[in-house]
Order: C-alpha cells, then sequence, then structure tokens
DNA sequence: ATCAGGTATTGATTATCTCAATAGGAGTGC
DNA sequence: GCACTCCTATTGAGATAATCAATACCTGAT
C-alpha cells in the first residue's frame, strides 16, 4: 500500500470506473489494474465490484474509502504544516537570554518582529549567561543572548551590539557632582554588585584586573539578584555600581542616578548571539536574528 | 514521501542514528542516507542535524515527526479496520425481507447470529416481494430474502425454505369441521387477501390458475395490509383465506383458527434469499446466509 | 449476434530501491 | 595532536517495482 494507490483508489470511486480514474491521476489503465489488483491482495479483500460498465465499491471498499481519505487528509496536513514551518506562519521559537538582554534588548524588537514574521511565537528563558548557556547546549533553546562570551568550542558566538559598563551613584552621593574618579577612590567605597555568572560582572571583572586593580579589594556592599535592584539600591544613596549602559539609558529617567567615569577605566563589553555550532537553525531562529541584527546595526 | 519513509524516519528518532535505524526497518546505512535526503530534498527542510555520533531532529524534524506518527496510526487504523471487517468484527449488514420472512424467519435466526457473530450489526428493511428486489438492484440492500422468484437476470436466487399455503378459517366458521373443500365452494366465500405485490399471493394465483381455476372468480373480501390482520379477520370468522404455513404455525395457538384441506391443491412455494449477480458479498453477508440456511436446513 | 465500453494480462521498458564498497567528518582517548 | 572509532554521504551496480502499449477478455446494450 502507498500513496500513490490510496489516491489512485479515490480517484476511481470519485470517476466510477478505473480508466476514467487512470485519466485522472495520469496514468494508464493497465497501470491502475495492478494497482488495484496488488491492493485486494495485501488486503486481503475485494475492493470494486466489476461490473463491465465500470465498478461500484464493496461493502469492504466503502470501509477502506472512509480510511484512504483520512491517511491522504493526514499527509495534506503534514505538508501544510512544513511549508508553514518554513514560511514562518505559526511556529514556535524558544529562545534565552541573559538578565541585561532579556530586559532592554528584547523587548523594544518584538514589534517589529510581530510587524514582520506575525507567525513566530516567541518564548524567552532568563537566567544569567551561563545558565543560558547550558539551557543552549541541552537545546532547550535553539538561540540565546547573552553579555559574555564563554569559551567552548560547541557554541558560534556572533556579536549584536556593544554595551559599556558606568559606574553611577544616587544623586545624593558624594560623588556625584564629581567629574571622574580615580580607581583609587573605588575600593574603600561600597559597591553594589549583581549575583556571580552576570556577564556584566565578568566584564568588569577582566578590565579591573586589566588595569592592574585586584577585583577582590573592593568592598562589595550588597550582591542582588536582578539589575533592577541595584538601581534602586545605588539611586537611594548606597554606594556604587557598575551597570550596563543600556539599562541605565532606558530605565531611569535624568535625575535618579548619575554617572561618573572613572580615570582611564572603560569597561567595555559585547552582547553576543550564541546558538549551537552542531544543530542547524530553524527558519523562525533566523528569521528572529536577521531582525534583531537590524534593530541595533 | 512513502510509508517506508515515514517509518525509517521514525525509526531513526526512536535510535538516535541512521545506522541503527536501518537495522531496525532491515535495510542498510546507505539506503537510510539516500531516504532521508530525499524526504529532507521533497520538503525543502533539513530533518536532522547530523552530529558525527548520531543525528538529532531539527525542529522541522520534530513537527514532521508527530504527522509522521499520526499518519502512520491512520494506516494501523485502516488495516485494524480492513481485519475486523473480514472477521467479521464490528461490521453493518443491511438486508431486506420480505413480510412472512421477516416476521416468522428471521427472528427466530437472530440468537444464532448473535451468538455466532457478535459483531454483526444487523439491519433489516421491510417490505413487500417486488420493494425488496427493488432494494436490491439499487444496492441498499445486501441480501433479500423474499418469498417469491421475480425473473430478473441481475438476482441470483437460492432456496431458503418450502413453505406452503393453507386455507384457513376461524372456529366458528361453518367450514371448520369440515375435513376438505372443493375447489369450487371457494368461489362464493369472502376470501381475504394480502395487498399486491406478496410473494404468497402470487402463489396462489398461480397454484388456482393451474387447477383450472380463474383467480378472478374468488369473491374477494377483503383485502389488507399485513399478514396478522388477515389472521385476525380470520379468526374473528370472517371468510376465509390462504395463508403461510409458517405464520399460522408459530403465530397462533391451537383453538383460534383452523386448517381446512382444499381437495387437490397444493400451493408450495419456496422462501428465496436473493442477491445481486454483480456484486459480491461481504464476508458478513456470506455469514449470515449460511446461519440462515443452517438454521433451516 | 454484434458492438461499445469497460477490465485483465502480458512482455518490454524505465524508474526506483537497495546494497556493497568506500570516502569523508566529527567526537574520543591517548 | 594523532590515531581510532563511530558515524553519514556518495558511487556504481544489480534487483525490484512501476509503467506502458498492445491485446485478450468480459459484460451490458442494441
Amino acid at each position: 500500500m502507498n500513496f500513490r494507490q490510496l489516491e489512485l483508489f479515490i480517484a476511481i470511486t470519485e470517476t466510477g470506473s478505473f480508466s476514467r480514474g487512470a485519466e485522472a491521476v495520469l496514468l494508464t489503465q493497465s497501470t491502475v489494474s495492478q494497482h488495484m489488483a496488488a491492493l485486494e491482495n495485501e488486503l486481503g479483500t475485494e475492493l470494486f465490484d466489476r461490473l463491465g460498465r465500470g465498478v461500484v465499491l464493496t461493502a469492504g471498499g466503502e470501509k477502506f474509502l472512509v480510511h484512504a481519505r483520512r491517511i491522504l487528509a493526514e499527509r495534506d496536513v503534514l505538508r501544510q504544516s512544513m511549508a508553514s514551518f518554513q514560511g514562518l506562519e505559526n511556529t514556535l521559537l524558544k529562545i534565552g537570554a541573559s538578565n541585561v538582554p532579556a530586559n532592554y534588548l528584547i523587548p523594544p524588537v518584538l514589534p517589529a518582529l510581530k510587524q514582520k514574521h506575525p507567525g513566530i511565537t516567541l518564548t524567552m528563558l532568563t537566567g544569567d549567561s551561563r545558565e543560558m548557556i547550558a539551557c543552549l547546549e541541552k537545546s532547550e533553546i535553539e538561540l540565546a543572548v547573552v553579555g559574555s562570551y564563554l569559551i567552548t568550542k560547541k557554541i558560534e558566538f556572533t556579536p549584536l551590539i556593544a554595551d559599556s559598563l558606568t559606574l553611577i551613584v544616587g544623586p545624593n552621593h558624594r560623588w556625584a557632582k564629581r567629574d571622574s574618579l580615580s580607581l583609587a577612590e573605588l575600593i574603600s567605597e561600597p559597591c553594589v554588585v549583581r549575583e556571580e555568572g552576570s556577564g556584566s560582572g565578568q566584564a568588569l571583572h577582566d578590565a579591573l584586573s586589566h588595569r592592574g586593580l585586584n577585583p577582590e579589594e573592593l568592598t562589595i556592599g550588597a550582591r542582588l539578584g536582578s539589575n533592577e535592584a541595584v538601581l534602586q539600591a545605588v539611586a537611594e544613596g548606597f554606594g556604587y555600581a557598575f551597570v550596563s549602559e543600556l539599562s541605565v539609558n532606558h530605565n531611569l529617567g535624568a535625575g535618579e542616578l548619575c554617572k561618573v567615569k572613572v580615570d582611564g577605566l572603560t569597561v567595555d563589553r559585547q552582547i553576543w548571539l550564541a546558538n549551537l555550532k552542531s544543530r542547524s537553525q530553524s527558519p523562525a531562529s533566523k528569521a528572529f536574528k536577521e531582525v534583531l541584527t537590524k534593530f541595533y546595526y
């Protein structure tokens, strides 16, 4: 039994004869006869009564017809579904993003995504960069947007947008009016940081080390779970923090936070798109990547 | 796309590699590779990511899998359904029967049918013999049990059981105690008959003609719609009737009706099984025929 | 009977499926 | 890094199945 035979069978029932059924599916009557004989043989039941003036279905043929139609309908659904998958209609896309991208980078893009590819439904997991990379390795997500680069052979990183960390203090902090600070001044003031594993923490660590300051020497005033919490703590006048430019600009209006330069210290970091090298990307993932890249070009 | 490829595809997803999938469906890895390449080509989507250590489904592959499973499940349902059709499990059988068979011949057989073939659900139409034959010709029923033989090339008649018509009168009728009647005596007494087209009417007509009595000469006292009505009318003392032995024996106990012989007149008729010559009979129909024939052997 | 309109069969051709052999790729362990 | 193992891809040959043209055969209608 094969799909062709089922199509043929249906064409015959619809035309009432092998010959006309053959025309309908562009075969010769001879071939049709053989196919139907094969089918009847396989099923062990006659499907048609040959009347001399065409054929009509037997009781068994009637039963077969119902199921044959159903199978072909399922095949059409499959084809339709695969086509819409490629045409980005009605497809699911699971991505992951670490905190800063998840809060400040992805949301602004969503309207553009919806407009360009209304059929894509996005599901986004959030966690720190390491967690997202782990999800990627387990194929729980197709794409990750993260703030740090991990050295791993399995994953391909492509830069999305540059970010930098700035020192911020509250408007009433004594540093608020300062033009700049020296590196040494940082040591004694409490610093509010994020939890381990965040991309920004990593970038800061690298930059300080590079400038000859052991990050361990900083006074950790608090270690908070979210970027929001850090911003709030600093806004209230508690110490200082290094936070993503992206989050400062988007988050709090003028007057609530003050940026202060630190002499000779620039903490640049890159936001990356990450995907598994070995896995191909779905059309939806490619489309999303494109929308994202164009948006932040 | 064909069923083999779908089976193969599923075997691969279940084993995680083309090679082991090939083993599972008794093919070589080479063949499997080609089939999957063909499938991917046909769909225009990669279904697997080749990892070097086996393969895993792409997002498109996942989607395909769902539908592939469904299609194969439908094929199994079809096979199951055809097998049960032949195994007489869960099948419908439509037959027709004229009045006497429908009331007195078929019902006694039903328990035996149910016991031997519990999967057959019988639907029976009832009408006079001519109507049932017409239904048969329109393929509205598969089998007819009728009391008269029609001369038609399209239909095959096989005898089921012999029946004969007897003259009956009510217990208070003046003929009730008579041993026999002469043919001539029938003419003046009102005769209760069934509607046109009934098998028994036909048999009676033939028998009288054969014995030299023009059936037109009989006094038709009443023409009633059912055999029951005829029996009731006669039981109440109104005239006489020729009715089927089968119905007399089954229907009314001793004392309510009296059979009276008519000199030299025997009205034998046959109950027939009829089916369209050109149409094959379903397993259910064959089975029913067999049960019926054995029952009345 | 004969004819018209249908199906079944046959033998040759062609397309497809299948395999063995082999090349090529990617992870693993030393 | 290098061999090794476990995969998949490709190739060419052979087996199998699909297809067709031609023709035999059947059935109902005239």
